[in-house]
DNA sequence: ACCTGAACACCGTTCAAGT
DNA sequence: ACCTGAACACCGTTCAAGT
């Protein structure tokens, strides 16, 4: 009988790296909404107000979680095409890697994202984009065009994913969540009267419609096309 | 000596306007994220739980609050020009009416808004590019991609504003606040170890400069040219 | 220096009870 | 039907006090 025995990993003195691998782990289970500073606390057998040692706020907790979350993104190669088909990859990733950690995407919504995670692939962005001949100012504004258009896709892959958990937790096929998801907006656009919006009322199928990864694939095309437009 | 004399206008019977009403004029006094149950129930002199007789939640407070904000989109007319230069006037206006109201745009990211107001936006948006020519699956996807743009534009927009008011409460020049937000940035930037980051260290004038106005409009222009290339 | 118990000032939502 | 007091189960953050 020497000093309490425990049975957990010899109570893990805290740091900033164990705090926020916590944090991404917990948003995953939780959802970033419920993830509180308690919460955390918590799960590190720690008091909240232990946190603040290391981190100003739960927005700066979340800002170093997104950092993290963007860590899983591996650049593009050479192998991998030209400047074009690299750039449309290295958003994909960007994409699926923020969308795969619930709505941690928002924060770049709200910040413009500086931790080195964010700048390594902020760098690459640029990089390729002036590999393709864009003109200085365009590739800088490319860049936060860009930057809407990863965050508010992630938070909608994120949104579908959250759905489709909540109605299906043994994780059926994709297809059938889809079909959950439009039917109620199908059902809305259907309901409508067809004189008051005839265009909606018109396009109904189609606004409901289609394949995430087409729809995604065609709008980052758009984008791209449209820059190459300019200048 | 009758009944309780009151200052306030004999109490305004609770009604489901009121509520919307008063929850817009206090997220544009406290902010979106600071207008709790609570809080609204206090501005009507009642208390929270009289708020759930007409309404579910706060998430449907806030989504009809959305819509309200909406509601201030005037649609442009035939003399504003041709489908183009009015869909573009449509979605500033639309952006400019959302950014004026903190975060409540944030709604327009985790739901698809299916409000009357909405819709209304919905419908000319849908309409003009029809009257543009775009092809009729087109139209539905490029409705989504103007919407992550015209909720994301919103969101940088009312942060912009935020900052704005949190440093220079006496409404200064636009200017100054711009001066101290990019300030910021650009000494992030450019301490940047320039091996490490060479792209960034090169355009990190560009990435914080351009005026918002300038900026804004040539991102629609990207998005409609990049759309007017497909098909 | 690092950590934390306890407190402060809040939350959203529910529900039994009232009119 | 409409409203609400009181309660439940939480929040983020601070700070004096401990090691």
């Amino acid at each position: 009988m020497s000093a309490t025995p425990r049975t957990r990993p010899e109570k893990s003195t805290l740091s900033l790296d164990a705090i926020v691998t916590t944090t991404l782990a917990l948003v995953d289970e939780l959802g970033y909404a419920a993830v509180s500073m308690r919460r955390v606390a918590q799960a590190l057998e720690t008091g909240p107000a232990s946190l603040y040692v290391y981190v100003r706020d739960r927005h700066e907790l979340m800002s170093l979680t997104y950092d993290l979350a963007i860590a899983e993104v591996v650049l593009p190669v050479e192998s991998d095409g030209d400047w074009r088909a690299r750039l449309e990859l290295l958003v994909d990733r960007i994409v699926a890697a923020l969308g795969s950690h619930d709505d941690i995407a928002s924060i770049g919504l709200s910040d413009v994202p500086t931790g080195p995670q964010s700048l390594r692939v902020t760098e690459e962005l640029l990089r390729l984009l002036r590999a393709g001949g864009i003109d200085d100012a365009a590739c800088a504004w490319a860049a936060d065009l860009f930057g809407q258009y990863i965050s508010s896709s992630a938070l909608e892959i994120a949104a579908r994913l959250r759905a489709q958990r909540a109605t299906d937790p043994t994780h059926a096929s994709e297809a059938a969540m889809s079909a959950a998801m439009s039917a109620h907006l199908d059902a809305v656009y259907r309901d409508l009267p067809a004189d008051a919006y005839p265009t909606i009322h018109a396009l109904a199928p189609l606004l409901t419609g289609g394949e995430g990864g087409k729809r995604a694939a065609w709008k980052l095309r758009v984008i791209l096309d449209g820059l190459l437009a300019q200048g």
